[in-house]
DNA sequence: GCCGTTTTCGGCCCGACTGTTTTCAGTCG
């Protein structure tokens, strides 16, 4: 093939091929083995192309022979066969309708066997002839779902993500709305936010409740909630205004060490989990540990319980992800993880010099409110080419007024530095004399996004080798959910940011997020030394390190992984210039 | 289809809710 093809690409294929198989009716465990080796190929911070290539695919976890052999297939040819055959004979428009609520495979099935439905449009008309109803199983009711999806402007695509911002903003609203009320006695944001994830598909919200009818009726009375689907004395399921799906559970008070730790989840993590108990003769559900030798009934009021119970020491939410925390929570190896308030400085942030917001001192005294001992001024270099660049003159009058405002601050050191373009052939656009003259440089790629991975690579590596670069800024250039990063081989950045002691970058924008928490892992892991930085474009959006922070959690890291965890001085000895 | 601190074969997490059904399969999280 041309273009080696990424996980994420692998990943697709495998999902779509574990749809396929469900439709055509395989076994379950099947199905599901394809899924789980999907997620695992999805979440390999290094190349699954590559490791075919050498013919250790199988080292991943999830991934047998058979898998294997379809990878490599995938890799050589652009298809697996397996899926090529199943696509003849699987309409494509079956697997839109699985992803209309309600409607699974099995009963998708039912559908194409029964009434021959290929397509949305066949099921519309199915719906409006009154013909549904006639397959076993179906009634009027599920005609009237089904139309209401279609009406809804269902379109067979997977329902969009919310980002973990927006979400984190409504669920803390609706959390503390339900804390005010007067039946609740413990109430907790749970799910994927809980974890810090990128995005959220809806909120889960746990709660211990003294009457949990009473405080359900509350919650479907918060003015954050617009519409709910169903209730019970276990919770209720509702929508917020924009749209989001927010779970609701209650339980005793007993019990609320067992729900949080059920609905944080992942569902992956807690298969894993249970799995595991199963094996030693313990049941654990969101209600309690049950221990099948002797009968008895664990309810645990908080989460440490539980894992105790199971033999294990405390995992954090954001490492609850089947990514080995389990084996390493059972010999007691996870890692201490980075806090914020481990966090000393921000070296990324932008002033009215360029796209930002406020002054230089404006940022600095915010920095230093936040607690911070540092904070470098980087605004965009000569050719950001979006109208807010900042010419050679200008970043020495700007170098001046940085040196007048560290001049005036108490205790706290205000950088002078830049963050200046990666051009298309390596090169930065300012002259060394004048960073020579920075106390900070980041280099980022902000344009020519569509060159080849080869290219993009030599270009980023070209950077990195630069003396005066300190750091690689948002080393993907993804933003979440809107645009994918662009081709470059981080096997090489990474080779190449350990080999010249160059930082790679945590982009705490939690819209970046970039470098992600598989490849931060793989980075810290090779002895990258790893910086989070706010990329603040106003005092409010220093902020967003609590998203970077994160984000290095997901990625097993410690303050000692961590390089702005240092003071300015010791940090600086670390810098590629020394 | 994968995997192994009871297994290389026989298992593979757990419960709520829904609609359609007289006892439960399918779907969802």
């Amino acid at each position: 093939m041309a273009r080696t093809l990424k996980n994420s690409e692998i990943a697709a294929a495998f999902e779509e091929l574990a749809t396929l198989y469900e439709l055509d009716g395989a076994v379950v465990y099947r199905v599901v083995a394809y899924r789980t080796a999907a997620k695992s190929i999805r979440e390999s911070g290094v190349s699954v192309a590559d490791m075919a290539a050498k013919g250790a695919a199988q080292e991943l976890s999830g991934i047998g022979k058979t898998i294997a052999e379809k990878i490599t297939a995938l890799v050589e040819s652009g298809s697996i066969p397996a899926a090529d055959k199943l696509k003849a004979r699987i309409p494509a428009g079956l697997v839109q309708i699985t992803n209309i609520p309600g409607l699974g495979p099995k009963r998708t099935r039912l559908l194409h066997a029964q009434l021959g439905i290929e397509s949305l449009e066949d099921l519309r008309q199915a719906v409006e002839d009154q013909r549904l109803r006639t397959v076993p199983g179906f009634g009027a009711k599920a005609e009237e779902k089904v139309l209401a999806a279609l009406a809804g402007g269902a379109d067979g695509l997977p329902r969009t993500r919310t980002l973990l911002s927006s979400a984190l903003t409504l669920g803390e609203d609706l959390v503390e709305g339900l804390r005010a009320h007067e039946a609740s006695l413990r109430v907790e944001l749970a799910g994927s936010a809980r974890r810090w994830g990128e995005t959220c598909k809806d909120l889960d919200i746990v709660a211990a409740a003294a009457d949990p009818a009473a405080l359900v009726e509350a919650f479907t009375r918060l003015p954050g909630i617009d519409e709910v689907t169903t209730s019970g004395e276990a919770g209720a399921r509702a929508l917020t205004h924009q749209g989001l799906v927010v779970d609701l559970r209650i339980v005793g008070e007993e019990s609320f060490g067992n729900l949080l730790q059920h609905f944080t989840g992942s569902a992956s993590h807690n298969e894993a989990l249970r799995t595991k108990a199963v094996k030693r003769g313990l049941h654990v559900s969101e209600y309690a540990v049950t221990d099948d030798a002797t009968g008895d009934v664990h309810r645990c009021a908080t989460e440490e319980e539980v894992y105790e119970l199971l033999g294990m020491a405390y995992v954090e939410p954001e490492l609850r992800e089947n990514r080995g925390e389990l084996e390493a929570a059972r010999k007691g190896e996870l890692p201490e993880l980075l806090r914020l308030a481990d966090i000393r400085g921000d070296l990324h942030s932008h002033t009215t010099a360029s796209d930002g917001r406020n002054s230089i001192e404006q940022m600095a005294r915010a920095a230093q409110e936040r607690g911070y001992e540092y904070l470098a001024i980087t605004d965009h270099s000569a050719t950001h080419g979006f109208g807010n660049h900042v010419t050679p003159d200008e970043l020495m009058r700007q170098i001046e007024r940085i040196r007048e405002v560290d001049a005036g601050m108490e205790g706290f050191r205000v950088l002078a530095g830049t963050e200046t373009n990666v051009l298309p052939d390596g090169s930065v656009d300012y002259e060394d004399d004048l960073l020579g003259e920075l106390d900070w440089v980041v280099a980022s790629v902000h344009t020519s996004f569509g060159i080849t991975e080869e290219e993009m690579t030599d270009r980023m590596v070209a950077a990195i080798e630069h003396p005066l670069v300190d750091v690689i800024g948002h080393p993907t250039g993804r933003l979440i959910g809107r645009r994918e990063p662009y081709a470059v081989d981080l096997g090489r950045v990474i080779e190449a940011a350990a080999r010249t002691h160059t930082f790679l970058e945590i982009n705490a924008n939690p819209n970046r997020r970039d470098l992600d928490d598989v490849h931060a892992r793989v980075a810290a892991r090779a002895g990258v030394r790893i910086l989070i930085d706010s990329d603040a474009h106003g005092t409010e959006t220093l902020g967003n390190m609590g998203y970077g922070v994160a984000t290095a959690r997901r990625a097993w890291l410690s303050a000692a992984d961590v390089a702005n965890t240092r003071s300015w001085d010791e940090l600086r000895a670390l810098r590629p210039r020394g």
